[in-house]
DNA sequence: CCCGGGCTTAAGCTGTACTGCATGCTCGAC
DNA sequence: GTCGAGCATGCAGTACAGCTTAAGCCCGGG
């Protein structure tokens, strides 16, 4: 493989004509120019140059160097440019993950306001547990993720990433309307006290996150939940409680996707998804862009 | 522009996964190429490596400047490989240029031999008088010219140009087929001598040395010619001098242009062309090779 | 907790490649 | 013919880029 150093320098001179012109413009003494072409006449043991009274002309192998060496010199403007392209945010790409209700409800605005301020950029989104999140991150293979973790809960493994925090989701508890007075209303009014959901049967959702909190929760109120049923769609859910199966916990994130035949308390004690955004330390330009995004949205 | 050995490295990195493995591949130790990398980086004030515990990955940016890197290797690879092709003849061209007497009779079968060696090379022919090809060659616009030289007579300035003797071209002397026991020969038998053509009135040559030629052999004699005509096509020369319009100088080459009726006469004092391959001093290889079959055509 | 693999940093050295200058060459002008 | 301008080149000296060495740090695994 050819010194591309010299490579650039023998196209510098011939499409300057001499070596004095060409060792001008890349601010050299004509004899490093000199030098560098027939260090590279050396590497190629052809004559590259035929030298004349009024400078240098190409033989057919310097010419056929010159070529090559415009396409790699383009290649390097290119990839400066575009690298800047990147860190101006012209181009580029963000790879987002969000788990479902989040990608629902949350997202939708902010990628709509991103978009509007940066076009170039090519958003993706795929729909994750929080949990897959971290190792998702670390490899490589996701820009920023939107997760969530219960409190009180153990959290995320987030060691060597950097959590921003978007907004607390207050869980609820979805009771069979047994009441009638209680129908068609989905604002969570009263307070019920979990231990009085002892003797439920409850519907889970099956994100795994979910399952465990549901597990926790119970065994600190003193009690093991009794399971009657996983599901991954809060609409089935809604239809398992509204038909009387058993109880279920849904975040306020979710409650839109409930029926009008559910009721909705608050738990006590309060239970909550955190929700926050996970990048790596370092945010690409799109990435740390879209952060600032999501943090302006908080605000509002 | 980004420097090419750094981004090489940037790209032997990612290929191998790791800065350590890389080094190893390039003969380097880690740091050297940790430092690399970390130049590249502050020049495109970017970070294009994610390090890992066992290994790096690359940002968004460093793939996008592997790609980059990819085409340039490529390119150097080709371009040295391409070089060694035309050195080996696989590949090239050869750019020839004759007078018209020599196109139609000594090249083509030295033609035919250079392309059973090198059937890759790509040869070109243009029909050019002696006297144009120096600046031709000189500007790189040529490789190898035939070309011919009177004797007696002042020759081409080939100052800064190699020749090489491929043959003598004897002039003749072409008279109208006054004596019927002559027609149908064309072997010329006696020798003529130029003061007998004193009062002739002369077809000349129209080639610009030829027809300087004819003037100066005449006044080496002690007169100057009487030009009856000038031509450049030995068919129209040789219909003039049956004609009986006058008579032509007709070399070996172009006797057999002749027709029947015309009647060819050795010269005395003996003249000749000289003729020659032309070239620049350092011949490319396939210049050299035309050169090599030329010579051996003319030992046989 | 220690160990090992890997990246980084600092310091020092080496070799590449640039400068400066003298030389040789060609061409054009006087 | 002589001289000068413009250009390429060779040599000696030098400076700096980039390498090595050595030490340190971080992270993950036994």
């Amino acid at each position: 493989m050819l010194d591309p150093r010299r490579l650039l320098t023998l196209r510098a001179v011939v499409r300057a004509g001499s070596m004095t012109a060409a060792a001008a413009e890349l601010g050299y003494t004509p004899s490093a120019v000199s030098q560098q072409v027939a260090a590279l006449e050396r590497e190629t043991a052809t004559p590259l140059l035929v030298r004349h009274a009024r400078g240098v002309l190409p033989t057919e192998a310097g010419a056929l160097l010159v070529e090559h060496a415009d396409v790699v010199a383009n290649r390097l403007a290119r990839a400066a440019e575009e690298v800047a392209d990147l860190t101006a945010l012209r181009a580029g790409r963000l790879r987002l993950a969000s788990f479902a209700s989040a990608g629902a409800r949350l997202l939708p605005s902010a990628i709509g306001a991103f978009r509007r301020r940066h076009p170039a950029v090519r958003l993706s989104l795929e729909l994750r547990e929080p949990d897959e999140c971290p190792d998702l991150l670390r490899d490589g293979d996701l820009d920023l993720a939107i997760t969530f973790g219960y409190v009180p809960g153990p959290g995320l493994d987030t060691e060597g990433l950097t959590a921003t925090f978007l907004s607390d989701d207050v869980v609820n508890v979805a009771l069979p309307a047994g009441d009638p007075a209680l129908e068609g209303t989905f604002t969570p009014t009263d307070e019920i006290d979990v231990s009085t959901l002892r003797d439920a049967a409850w519907i889970r959702d099956a994100g795994s996150l979910c399952r465990e909190q549901l597990v926790d929760m119970c065994a600190t109120a003193g009690f093991t939940p009794n399971i009657a049923f996983d599901s991954d769609d809060f609409p089935m859910v809604s239809g398992l409680v509204e038909s009387g199966v058993g109880v279920a916990l849904v975040p306020d994130l979710a409650v839109h996707q409930m029926g009008r035949r559910v009721v909705l308390r608050r738990l006590r004690p309060r239970v909550v998804r955190r929700i926050e955004a996970l990048t790596l330390p370092h945010p690409t330009p799109a990435t740390a862009a879209m952060l600032d995004v999501l943090r302006s949205r908080r605000a509002t």
